[in-house]
DNA sequence: TTGTAGGCGTTATCAA
DNA sequence: TTGATAACGCCTACAA
């Protein structure tokens, strides 16, 4: 029966340098506590067998795991699915560079939200959390506040000013897009937004309400087509646009998919995108390079979301007590072909 | 000064429940050990203080750590980034059915590609690994062999009979696309490839091989385009198509990018996709879904993977001794609107 | 400056 | 069938 290869332990170490266990924990923890030759021997050795603390044994005692929950959104869903390698990344290496590293939790369609976060949460497996696809009400949130649990969150919510949450201006966003289009010389723009009551959409309706009010243009509520997410609704909202007395010259998008979808159908019904009609996405998802032509898109800063929650998370795990302090990143326009040049 | 809540633990419940901590032990690990009325006073404390042994306290005893690691891929880079969402979501949620867990973990650009592993394995912070993005020559499984760490890998390689794992059958997937293209009466046939020596790339290339002599059509060295991945290549394929004496009729793709790039072109240069030249493409991205036509895609199983993956290392784990055994899992042939209809 | 011992929350072994 | 007790690997007093 052969036995496996035990990892090299504090012990290895201690009785190869000729010290004990506790002065080779000191080397790795608090080596100004050792003598410096001692320190010397002792780290030679660490180097010459690979010895590494374990982080489940250094756990025990330190009352902390160094380990970061997330929950993965549901694939396909609205939201990070489509670039969830770059949030992840950053997550992870952001993490790595405190000493933590990032265990994965799924939860079951239909389960309660708060429930997989409950279960982890009282097995101790975690520091804390970072959440994502988050919104005005979310239990998620009552729940880690009432149970003391150091978490952090992509996305505002209710009671915002109550932790600490990074988000992405989405009202900004959609400005620098209108900008954008009023410098090429658009007047009527249509915006295509979801329903009312989502905090990211409602965010970038009001960026769509701010830039005409700059300019001075009033609110046309007709030049507001809502649909849910999705590409077929993109194919609705060009079908309403069609139906308008007058074809706006720009339409923007709350979402890129909405965008591919009037971009398909505007193909179909023969109205040139760039050219007749000009469009904005958002999200700039890696598809806005493939499509035809490609589309100009809000590119949100999913690296920088990750690294600043991972900042706010860990000073929230060593510092408990104080006031949280939020973040706001901009996204940026990604110009491409489907907003076309300059209008006569 | 505020302390934490501290989680219960198992000394909670046997105060409580009046026994002693191993028989809580017991009623958790081995119910039958244990006296039905003890059992169920036991049961009863438990659910009504939500006790749940903590995964680092058993880790330590166990010589376990219910951890499975697994390496990101480099956002962007040629794999699964595009579709990490539903990988990474059946890993997780098949672990979590094992009663393991997901830990992530990436490594830097220049380092040696076994480094990250070693470090993890140093700290014997898991009990295995999920491999991706596997060639031929992969130096992190020589590693893994060698350490005698379990680990499965996605994609074979080199030596694959002496290690666990799953692959697409690309060769099989491009075949039936080849099929459904001679179906639609398409004879002249051209396949853009990636330049030879990746797994992946020579096993698809190979069932286009394959298709053609099924069909006793003769290998037209002409017909076959090597560029390297990504959107342009697309172009530049499309572009030694036209210089061709005479277009070919349809063209699979290598990889859905080079299909959307190649498309594109198409558009620019007034080949009519699906009239002109049918197009498929392999990983159905959710990006066919949204390029005009769309997209006719081979699909990965990626759940399938993910779930035999992790199947497959938990046999390992707990069975080390065993003779490897690895899975084949076939792509499924998406059709949409790119292979357009039967020709006339 | 170093060594020793107790404890972190579990599981496993052995007596009772 | 149950209860003590000794690990597991590490950290942190505290003592030497």
């Amino acid at each position: 029966m052969k036995r496996f290869k035990t990892r090299t332990t504090i012990k290895d170490v201690s009785r190869r340098a000729g010290v004990s266990v506790g002065t080779v924990s000191n080397v790795t923890n608090a080596p100004h506590l050792v003598a410096e030759t001692t320190r010397e021997q002792v780290q030679a050795v660490i180097d010459e067998i690979g010895y590494r603390p374990s982080r489940t044994a250094r756990s025990l005692p330190a009352r902390r795991t160094y380990l970061i929950g997330y929950r993965l959104p549901t694939p396909r869903e609205r939201g990070l699915s489509q670039t969830l390698d770059v949030f992840l990344h950053e997550l992870v290496e952001t993490a790595y560079g405190h000493g933590l590293e990032v265990v994965l939790f799924t939860s079951r369609p239909g389960e309660d939200p708060i429930e997989a976060y409950r279960e982890v949460a009282r097995r101790g497996d975690v520091d804390g959390f970072v959440l994502s696809e988050t919104n005005y009400e979310d239990p998620r949130i009552e729940y880690l506040l009432s149970a003391e649990i150091p978490f952090v969150a992509f996305g505002r919510s209710r009671g915002a000013e109550r932790f600490r949450w990074v988000d992405v201006d989405g009202a900004g966003g959609v400005e620098e897009a209108m900008a954008h289009l009023f410098d090429l010389g658009h007047e009527r723009i249509a915006m295509v937004a979801w329903p009312e009551g989502s905090e990211s959409g409602d965010d970038r309706h009001q960026g769509y309400c701010r830039a005409l009010e700059g300019r001075g243009i009033p609110y046309d509520p007709d030049l507001v087509i809502r649909v849910e997410s999705g590409v077929e609704s993109g194919h609705v909202a060009l079908d309403r646009l069609l139906r308008l007395p007058e074809l706006p010259t720009a339409v923007v998008c709350v979402e890129d998919l909405i965008a591919f979808g009037l971009m398909g159908e505007a193909g179909r019904r023969g109205v040139r995108i760039g050219a007749d009609l000009a469009v904005v996405g958002f999200d700039d998802l890696p598809a806005c390079e493939y499509v035809h032509p490609r589309l100009t898109s809000l590119s949100q800063p999913l690296g920088e979301v990750g690294r600043t929650l991972i900042d706010l998370l860990v000073d929230q795990i060593e510092n408990p007590e104080a006031l949280p302090a939020s973040t706001m990143v901009s996204p940026t326009l990604v110009v491409r072909e489907s907003s076309g040049a300059r209008r006569a």
